[in-house]
RNA sequence: UGACCCAUGGUGUAAUUGGUAACACGUCUGAUUUUGGUUCAGAAGAGUCGGGGUUCGAGCCCCUGUGGGUCAACCA
């Protein structure tokens, strides 16, 4: 049954599932699939990488071929260990791994160097002495083609000389540059005789202060991939101009039948959502968040600390594909994923954000009992835990209204409510302050309709949680509107990101009570406070205090009724 | 006033490659429920950017227009 539904539905292929099979079908490069994902190690991963990271190794999986991990690390001006470390990390934490491929593109900065020798002397390229002004002058327009450089045509045996003594550090940076000899007048900007090497002073990370001068992009990827044998290289829809020139290189440098081939698929954009590298980077820098890891960060690190699991991630790149459509998936989706993955997993418990005192009047002083409850109603193997009950509690101030409207479900004078796994309640009255304040609500239980118990099945509107006043742990707990604020920077241009991450978005609550049961769970445990949301403890917590980020809320249709 | 890419419900994707628009999220009902959660049942919502053409038949092919994106770093 079940699988003849599978056979009437096809799996629908995305456009580079359907690429990767025709070039498997025609048998180039023998039939093998191999990929690679490339960060360059100048900034921690975010979520928009996890999407080519599922692309890269899913494709490798899916196809029985390999996918190597490298760092572009050709520009020692911006990239440091500190990144090469975290990437690594997060890209484990996805549950993929590149087993010993592990490859920077420095590892080749020999072969690409023997390279543009090779091209040198076949007069594919020269030494440019024009600054970067003059060079870029030279390069025309969109609409105009550019006017060739007066060393364009020096000899093979000064380019040489130059191009070595370039190497050597007798120039000074930004004084010589090597360019490809392709043709000033195409119409694709990056074939007008593209700038290769160019000379850096800055140590590289890994190379140290050998090389002066260090290959571009355009002269590092498409060879990278070609020397580690990818047949697969993808990336994002921005590089699909740089294509012409990707495969101009790779026609220079192939010997035989085997071609990588570059295929553009389109980025991650969430609402609500900054997710450029260079603004992140600043929130970090100007110490406007605690770190790449803030929770309320789209980096991979700071959704982990938030609470996202790796199969929630996982699990949202398969739902929003690929194409080629510039699209801005909108966070709920994102939220659902978490939310379905947290549903299945995360034990339930009770907590209270904003604590009011229930005395439960005709309850003995000083009796305790210990109520047994189901960690997770939907799976009975996450076992049960005891939660003390006593005379004097807490509920939820939210779930007290003296004058409550229609349809109000919870705690109100006269009205009754069930405490989850413990007794019927009715409130009688209340004890307020001088200044009018609610202090303490006053309620009577009724014992026979304990859990399980001979009333237990009386119906009544709500149920509350609840946490024993006596018994309860103190806790910090933050609360995130959104992972940015309401105003929506993903579809701004040049937009400063401190501007969209502002402080509401952020709400710190002390004073908060939990149940005893979560002492000593450590960081990262993840729960569901009934009613409130999904939580994840946090790593941060100062001693005694637990402290909980705010994963991503209920469905509360409740407060939604209520907007 | 160029080259290349893109255009399907509010959002993201599908459509056996030319056979009469499907799925997920979101939204809205209703039922169950010791979480106003979950689960379950159901509904609304696009006729595929416009205009031509080919065809018995077009979201898929052709022409043309419109709209959007990318490209003129010694960044990746």
């Amino acid at each position: 049954m079940k699988e003849s539904e599978e056979i009437n539905k096809p799996e629908s292929q995305h456009f580079i599932e359907q690429a990767i099979e025709k070039d498997l079908a025609e048998g180039r490069n023998g039939g093998r699939i191999h990929t690679r994902f490339p960060p360059e190690p100048n900034g921690y991963l975010h979520i928009g990488h996890a999407k080519a990271i599922c692309l890269d190794f899913g494709m490798a999986e899916k196809y029985g071929g390999k996918c190597n991990l490298r760092f572009d690390d050709t520009n020692p001006t911006k990239e440091d260990v500190e990144y090469v470390d975290s990437i690594k990390e997060d890209i484990q934490w996805l549950g993929f791994t590149w087993e010993e491929r592990e490859f920077y593109a420095s590892d080749y900065f020999g072969k690409l160097w023997e390279f543009a020798v090779s091209l040198i002397k076949r007069g594919l390229a020269y030494v440019d002495d024009q600054s970067a002004e003059a060079i870029s002058g030279q390069k025309g327009t969109t609409t105009q083609p550019g006017t060739e450089s007066p060393y364009r045509s020096r000899s093979i045996e000064e380019n040489l000389d130059l191009f070595y003594r370039m190497n050597e550090g007798e120039f000074e940076e930004g004084s010589r540059v090597l360019r490809a000899r392709i043709d000033m007048a195409s119409p694709n900007m990056h074939m007008r005789d593209p700038i290769i090497y160019r000379i850096l002073n800055t140590p590289h990370h890994r190379t140290g202060t050998k090389w002066k001068v260090y290959p571009m992009y355009d002269f590092a990827h498409g060879q990278s991939d070609y020397f580690e044998g990818i047949t697969h290289s993808l990336c994002t829809l921005e590089f699909e101009v740089h294509r012409p020139l990707y495969d101009w290189f790779i026609d220079q440098l192939k010997t035989d039948d085997y071609r990588p081939r570059q295929i553009e698929f389109n980025r991650l954009n969430l609402t609500y959502t900054v997710m450029s590298k260079r603004k992140l980077l600043e929130l970090v820098k100007d110490n406007v968040v605690s770190g790449w890891d803030d929770p309320r960060m789209p980096t991979l690190c700071g959704l982990r600390r938030r609470g996202y699991t790796p199969e929630s991630i996982r699990r949202f790149v398969d739902l929003i594909g690929y194409t080629k459509v510039e699209a801005i998936n909108d966070v709920s989706l994102l939220e659902y994923a978490i939310r379905e993955d947290l549903n299945k997993r995360a034990p339930r418990v009770f907590g209270v954000l904003n604590p009011l005192k229930v005395i439960i009047t005709n309850y003995p002083e000083g009796e305790t009992e210990n109520m047994e409850i189901l960690n997770n109603p939907e799976d009975e193997t996450q076992g049960k835990r005891l939660v003390p009950f006593s005379r004097e509690i807490f509920i939820e101030k939210e779930d007290f209204m003296e004058n409550p409207p229609h349809k109000f479900f919870r705690l109100a004078p006269g009205q009754e409510v069930r405490l989850k796994g413990a007794y019927i309640i009715k409130c009688n009255g209340v004890k307020k302050s001088d200044v009018g304040e609610i202090e303490e609500v006053h309620c009577t239980m009724d014992p026979a309709t304990r859990s399980g118990g001979p009333d237990s099945d009386r119906k009544v509107k709500g149920t509350l949680h609840w946490v024993s006043a006596a018994h309860a742990l103190d806790a910090e707990v933050r609360l995130y509107d959104r992972l940015f604020s309401d105003e929506d920077p993903s579809g701004h241009k040049d937009v400063d990101a401190r501007e969209f991450l502002n402080p509401g978005s952020l709400s710190v609550l002390t004073g908060c009570k939990v149940e005893p049961s979560l002492a000593g769970s450590g960081p990262l445990t993840r729960v569901q406070f009934q009613r409130i949301g999904y939580f994840c403890t946090d790593y941060d917590s100062r001693p005694g205090k637990l402290v909980f980020n705010r994963t991503v809320g209920l469905k509360d249709s409740w407060a939604k009724q209520n907007k």
